[in-house]
DNA sequence: AGATATGATTTTGT
DNA sequence: ACAAAATCATATCT
């Protein structure tokens, strides 16, 4: 009868559940019926297991917690995100002096993220709490009319956060997704190309024509015009490297700018309006182009020696005209500093 | 607006 | 490991 009454008590308003509740818990067989359901629980032993105790320390949550303290959203307050700002800037390797501007966007952008990630963590962790005290408060209040075990409570417990943390990793998860985003969108280099000044461009092409037979700069050579062009090393490369698959991907497409520059260092000889024929050297390989067609190759005997601008090739270094010769390249094994990327975070 | 130029990155080949 | 080749993504021109 007792048991009838309980299980009605679901189906009743909260006052008279209430009620009815103290009734039972002041019933004369409430003793009676506490000390038989201690004994039939004591008799299915279900008592709670003691495994998975240890939690297996999931990687993936590692990974996010890891990122995000890198990025500066989980880290201490404000310093935390200055330095994240700093970090991502020199590895986005910009040497840019633009930089700035975008950076403060970037910044307020990612302290934007983590107001929200913090605002959303508290809320989840008040929630947390809530609930573990209220299921708490519960089990305390059955414990008056059935049996449970504080390893029971502890068990419940740990379900809860369990739960709850399982919530915020997903929490993070779209965090670190906004970051990412919000990285690739400001921080890719990519998307914020900038041309190099004309001054740079024209360095880098004097070197380029002035140098045809042979447009593979040493180191010494690549930090120079970096130094002077404002640039670095690695964009050097990168402009060399660009270059040379370019001009000879398009010979004639380049004549003019070829013209300009190699009559530039030729200034002091003649003002001839007849144009040089295209050079073709070694280094283009058999690749020809669609637009230079398949008898310039025929034309490419040994590279032709530039008169004009042997003398400049001489000057800056063994670099020139050196193919035929043995010294193509001082010994140089130390690698500067390498190109800079942004990091795969994930 | 679309075509071309250009700096950077990724893939490929050796 | 390095350079060529391909590709990407933005800048600049028309």
């Amino acid at each position: 009868e007792i048991l009838q009454q309980i299980v009605g008590i679901a189906e009743q308003s909260l006052d008279e559940a209430q009620a009815k509740k103290h009734a039972l818990n002041c019933h004369r067989m409430k003793p009676a019926l506490f000390s038989v359901l201690c004994e039939i629980k004591e008799k299915t032993g279900l008592s709670v297991r003691s495994s998975q105790e240890e939690e297996p320390v999931d990687p993936q949550l590692m990974r996010l917690d890891n990122m995000l303290l890198a990025e500066g959203v989980a880290g201490p307050e404000k310093g935390g995100g200055l330095v994240a700002a700093a970090a991502a800037a020199a590895a986005s390797g910009g040497v840019s002096p633009d930089s700035s501007i975008e950076h403060s966007d970037y910044r307020h952008k990612l302290a934007q993220i983590r107001q929200i990630y913090h605002a959303e963590l508290e809320k989840y962790e008040q929630a947390c709490n809530e609930f573990t005290t209220h299921v708490m408060n519960l089990l305390r209040e059955q414990s008056r009319t059935r049996p449970v075990a504080p390893r029971e409570i502890e068990r419940m417990v740990g379900i809860i956060h369990r739960k709850f943390s399982s919530i915020q990793m997903q929490l993070k998860q779209s965090t670190c997704e906004a970051v990412m985003i919000l990285r690739s969108r400001f921080l890719d280099a990519r998307r914020k190309r900038r041309n190099f000044s004309k001054q740079a461009t024209e360095l880098l092409n004097e070197y380029f024509y002035s140098h045809l037979s042979n447009p593979y700069p040493s180191e010494e050579a690549k930090e120079q015009l970096a130094k002077q062009g404002g640039i670095t090393v690695c964009q050097v490369s990168n402009w060399f490297g660009n270059k040379r698959i370019r001009y000879k991907k398009n010979i004639g497409k380049f004549q003019e700018e070829a013209n300009i520059y190699t009559v530039k260092t030729a200034m002091s000889v003649t003002h001839g309006t007849q144009s040089e024929p295209p050079v073709t050297a070694p280094w283009m390989g058999t690749c020809t182009s669609s637009l230079s067609p398949p008898w310039v190759r025929l034309l490419s005997l040994p590279a032709p020696p530039q008169v004009e601008s042997l003398r400049h090739s001489m000057s800056q270094g063994p670099y020139g005209e050196g193919l035929a010769s043995g010294q193509l390249y001082s010994p140089r094994d130390v690698r500067v500093s390498p190109c800079p990327s942004t990091p795969q975070l994930l």
